[in-house]
DNA sequence: TCTGGGGTCCTAGGACCC
DNA sequence: TCTGGGGTCCTAGGACCC
């Protein structure tokens, strides 16, 4: 399945290219701390419920890999560095990773930070072949940002990213070998490698289906290949039937999408002691709102759905959900739907994570309504007369009815001032007229 | 002392409209 | 007056990805 000289494949044989960066958190701390060079080194939670999001190739040989526990990671490997993980820092690197790959095409896909597709058929010019755009891209990779990286090359995003893992580095009790780095998958290869595949490592097969499929004899993709696909349906949903017996026959339909936008904006903890009551629960959301909050306004979006998760210590789940007739971007408001829907949930059981998250994104604009509370008492009078223009006195309706709305249906202190936050939340003044809103409300374009 | 935090997508049922 | 079907939106839950 890899490429020998004098078959190097054109764009036709290989349009889709994966790239996945090698231990990517964890090898971005050794960059910036050379010290840990060698040493197992994993990025991840410390706490008693943490878990290891990255691991370097020596903390792999004690068998130590993403998603682990961390104390069992530790106990694996006693010697173990733990990091806390600096995001931004990855961001950062997750940015000029990306625009490597965008000067291949612009037709590049993320997933998540460490990895992307990107799809080569738009490249007019027949030389590089995909081969050696590969091989620049790993160097440009090795060069520029210091990090390792393996592609996949094939004909759909399927192969191309089983390709990409079968380049990398492989972790055994002897010790670490190298990866061949690149790795294309010729069409005529596919159906024999794709003979040998677990269900699981299938795109979307996890666990649970994996474990659904084994109760009806399925096991390996070859036995996918045979099953009629509405019996399948009636036991997986007619969606993951129809991917699975395709992908059976060799086949992923799915595009490389470029531009993707966010659907939506989500913040939660898994607390280290669960809590136990709703009034430990509020004060949390009111950092969960703060941060929400703050990712909508850099996005330059407003959301009209706000969704509030509790899981529970035995892990089952309950979620409530309100979509408004506007769009919000801002804590109070974020604050006081998400209160109002945690108060709701019974509390059966100690929490172990509150999450809040923001759905039904839309672009920021002119003309769409929000609350905007943070602005201060201080509105100068130049300021206040713009407002009063009449574009803005509609607007100011329209807000003053979406105020009168989240009240209705929240309660009448739902909603606070940004005096009130600033003095820690204290609760509004339960009475008439402007004064809980008064000088502290504004319509959108500020 | 097992299992995070950022997300996406799918499903099922009910409401509502035509 | 009764009945039905399709489309869309909303809510709740679950599975999966990195």
């Amino acid at each position: 399945m890899s490429s020998s000289p004098g078959s190097a494949p054109s764009v036709q044989d290989a349009p889709v290219l994966h790239v996945d960066l090698d231990a990517f958190f964890a090898s971005v701390e050794l960059l910036d701390d050379p010290s840990l060079v060698g040493r197992a080194v994993v990025v991840g939670g410390a706490g008693a419920r943490g878990v290891v999001a990255s691991a370097t190739y020596e903390a792999r040989r004690f068998g130590v890999h993403s998603g682990m526990a961390t104390a069992l990671a530790r106990r694996a490997c006693p010697d173990l560095v733990v990091l806390a993980g600096r995001f931004d820092r990855y961001e950062e690197f997750s940015r000029r990773f990306r625009s490597l790959v965008l000067d291949l095409t612009p037709v590049v896909e993320p997933l998540g930070l460490d990895e992307a597709f990107a799809d080569l058929r738009g490249r007019r010019r027949l030389q590089p072949g995909p081969l050696d755009l590969a091989a620049d891209l790993r160097a440009r990779i090795r060069d520029e940002l210091h990090l390792e990286c393996a592609v996949g090359l094939a004909r759909t995003k399927l192969f191309a990213k089983l390709a990409s893992k079968r380049a990398k580095p492989h972790v055994s009790a002897g010790g670490v070998e190298p990866g061949v780095g690149v790795l294309w998958v010729s069409p005529t290869l596919e159906a024999s490698w794709l003979q040998t595949l677990p269900v699981s490592a299938l795109f979307g097969v996890g666990p649970a289906t994996a474990a659904k499929l084994a109760r009806l004899g399925l096991r390996a993709v070859r036995d996918l290949a045979g099953v009629d696909r509405h019996v399948l349906a009636a036991h997986v949903g007619p969606a993951m039937a129809a991917q699975l017996v395709a992908y059976a026959h060799g086949e992923d339909p799915r595009e490389v999408v470029a531009d993707r936008t966010a659907k939506s904006v989500g913040h939660d903890q898994t607390f280290a002691v669960s809590r136990q009551t709703h009034t430990e629960l509020r004060e949390d959301l009111r950092t969960h709102a703060t941060v929400v909050a703050t990712a909508l306004r850099q996005r330059g979006v407003v959301a009209r759905t706000v969704s509030v998760v509790v899981r529970f210590d035995d892990r089952t789940s309950v979620s409530r959900s309100e979509t408004l007739d506007f769009g919000v971007d801002d804590v109070a408001a974020l604050r006081a739907v998400g209160t109002a829907l945690l108060d709701t949930i019974p509390l059966a059981q100690a929490v172990r994570l509150l999450g809040l998250y923001a759905g039904g994104l839309r672009a920021r604009a002119g003309s769409t309504i929000q609350l905007s509370l943070d602005v201060g008492g201080a509105a100068e009078p130049a300021r206040a007369a713009a407002d009063l223009s009449r574009e803005h006195q509609s607007e100011r309706a329209a807000l003053r009815d979406a105020i009168d709305e989240i009240r209705r249906r929240f309660g009448r202190t739902a909603l606070a001032t940004a005096a009130d936050l600033r003095q820690g939340g204290v609760e509004v003044p339960r009475q008439r007229g402007r004064a809980a809103f008064g000088p502290d409300v504004e319509a959108s374009d500020r």
